[in-house]
DNA sequence: ACCCAGGGTCATA
DNA sequence: TATGACCATGGG
């Protein structure tokens, strides 16, 4: 299974980091996030924002729709509780879905309210008691949940997508029939890492799954060949 | 015109 | 447990 780590290397000498949340900083080295800067408060409630916005959506979409909300004064939990959902939804309209959206972040900001908007307490609270409570928000699903934790929070968990699947069933480590947490669980058992690296690897798994696994047959001329074997 | 994008929920068998 | 319908815009 050194398959998961050197699939990373390659993806990450071939991609490049993705610079995905939180955001660059080159001049913070002192972390475990080694130039990255640890999600904070402020930024929070934005991640968890966007990791809704963006369920299968391309984050161009999400982007537009994050700089409207913030222009509307919408990146605040206090804002979201506020407006009609009708309103909310219009702001989000380029994401898809935005009806449905829109009550998800009222469900999750209702959910950080009961948290007492206490993002310090979310940081110390046990990563597993906060992944059921998200998972319980209508509208956070695994992904989402981990997105949450991982972007959100530091917290050092897999986020596994579509992609993911995909990629390492050519790898011939999936049988591409493994449900959500039986992928997580092989990266976390075989990936060994900090969350910063955790973060990358998704990152880095998005951005070939737009690039080279569209392509029939498969892989022939990208970076994970020969690693990767499997048409599908 | 068609397909997909950083999913999730709900109803049905 | 496992499919299928549905949500809905924007870019290729």
């Amino acid at each position: 299974m050194n398959l998961i780590r050197s699939a990373y290397k390659r993806l990450l000498a071939f991609h490049g980091p993705q610079g995905w949340w939180p955001i660059i900083n080159p001049a913070n080295f002192t972390s475990e996030y080694q130039g990255v800067t640890p999600p904070n408060e402020a930024e929070f409630f934005e991640i968890a924002v966007g990791a809704i916005l963006t369920q299968n959506i391309a984050w161009k979409n999400v982007d537009a729709a994050l700089a409207m909300l913030k222009k509307k004064g919408m990146l605040h939990p206090a804002s979201v509780r506020r407006i009609p959902l009708a309103r909310l939804a219009g702001y989000i309209r380029s994401t898809g879905y935005y009806n449905q959206k829109a009550k998800k972040i009222k469900n999750f900001t209702e959910w950080y309210r009961r948290r007492k908007f206490d993002y310090d307490a979310l940081r110390r609270e046990d990563p597993a008691v906060l992944r059921e409570e998200l998972r319980s928000v209508n509208g956070i699903g695994p992904e989402t949940a981990d997105s949450i934790l991982l972007y959100g929070l530091g917290v050092k968990v897999f986020v596994v997508d579509a992609y993911t699947g995909r990629i390492f069933t050519r790898l011939g480590i999936l049988s591409g029939r493994e449900k959500y947490h039986e992928i997580q669980n092989l990266f976390h058992r075989h990936f060994k890492g900090t969350a910063r690296d955790y973060n990358e690897y998704h990152a880095l798994i998005v951005a070939h799954g737009k690039d080279c696994c569209k392509k029939r047959p498969a892989c022939v001329e990208c970076c994970l060949f020969p690693l990767c074997v499997k048409n599908i």
